[in-house]
DNA sequence: AAAGATCGCAACCGCCACGGA
DNA sequence: TTCCGTGGCGGTTGCGATCTT
């Protein structure tokens, strides 16, 4: 960044651009501790900032707030974001709201990076980033793995009679047929990866046979969605699938 | 080992809504 | 009522890091 025209240096309003230096961070966060947050465009004058307003608070909002939780999307906010875009499309800030410590640029840069562009990929390019993208979750999900498990130990026998109530009313309720699934669904196919999205325009993407060849993986699939708050289920726009499975297993939970 | 491709994300931009003067 | 300052929001950019060939 340092290296563009203009960037890290003085514009011509004489506001400085770029990368924050730890001195600026300092400074900002010395500001909102005496001031509190607004009155953004006071900033340079009472902290001896030479940033525009909307830099500083963009700074804070996005980096600096005490309450900003660090780390990837866990698979339990993966869900939430993908229920919210399905119910609120890029409203950013309105879906952060429901993930604490979440900033709306985050949300968005996720969802543009795991998400939006899989509607383009070809399946070639999209088993490579699926490779990519498990390597760098490798080590995360094998702890929230060994979480699962305790959790899977101590529900065992519930989860059996879940199971055997999911495979009755699998057959009867799950939209599975591509005919009435709408254009560009987001439908998880669990049972190639606990969180693997796929993604169609009123056509079958191929990975899609083998839910419905593969019935006792699809339902491992599901359990390994499990989160630490207990739920089980279809994170998809592909509605009634959704609730039939929610509404199964919402005793339970 | 090196070059090119791809990804992730911090930061910027432009537009809009709102409130106060 | 109008104007202006401020803050919020969604879209976009561009660089460093990482991966692939």
């Amino acid at each position: 960044m340092a290296g563009h025209l203009g960037w890290g240096v003085l514009n011509e309003e004489g506001w400085r651009k770029g990368p924050w230096t730890g001195e600026e961070d300092r400074l900002l966060i010395e500001y909102v501790r005496l001031h509190g947050e607004g009155r953004w465009n006071s900033v340079a004058r009472l902290a001896g900032l030479k940033r525009n307003g909307k830099s500083c608070r963009l700074r804070w909002v996005n980096y600096l707030r005490p309450d900003l939780k660090r780390g990837q999307i866990t698979p339990h906010e993966e869900t939430i974001i993908l229920e919210l875009h399905a119910r609120w499309g890029n409203r950013w800030s309105t879906i952060a709201r429901s993930l604490p410590g979440r900033t709306d640029n985050e949300i968005k840069n996720y969802w543009r990076t795991h998400f939006k562009k899989k509607t383009k990929m070809s399946p070639e390019t999209s088993n490579k980033s699926r490779t990519h993208h498990l390597k760098r979750q490798q080590f995360q999900e094998q702890q929230q793995q060994i979480q699962q498990q305790q959790l899977l130990q101590l529900n065992q026998l519930d989860m059996k009679k879940i199971m055997s109530l999911l495979d009755e009313n699998y057959q009867v309720k799950l939209p599975f047929s591509p005919q009435i699934w709408p254009e560009t669904t987001t439908l998880l196919c669990p049972n190639e990866d606990q969180h693997e999205l796929l993604y169609t325009n009123g056509s079958v993407p191929d990975d899609h046979e083998a839910c419905n060849d593969e019935q006792d993986s699809l339902w491992d699939g599901l359990w390994n969605l499990d989160d630490v708050h207990g739920n089980y289920g279809v994170p998809a726009t592909c509605a009634s699938g959704k609730a039939t499975i929610h509404n199964l297993v919402a005793p339970f939970c």
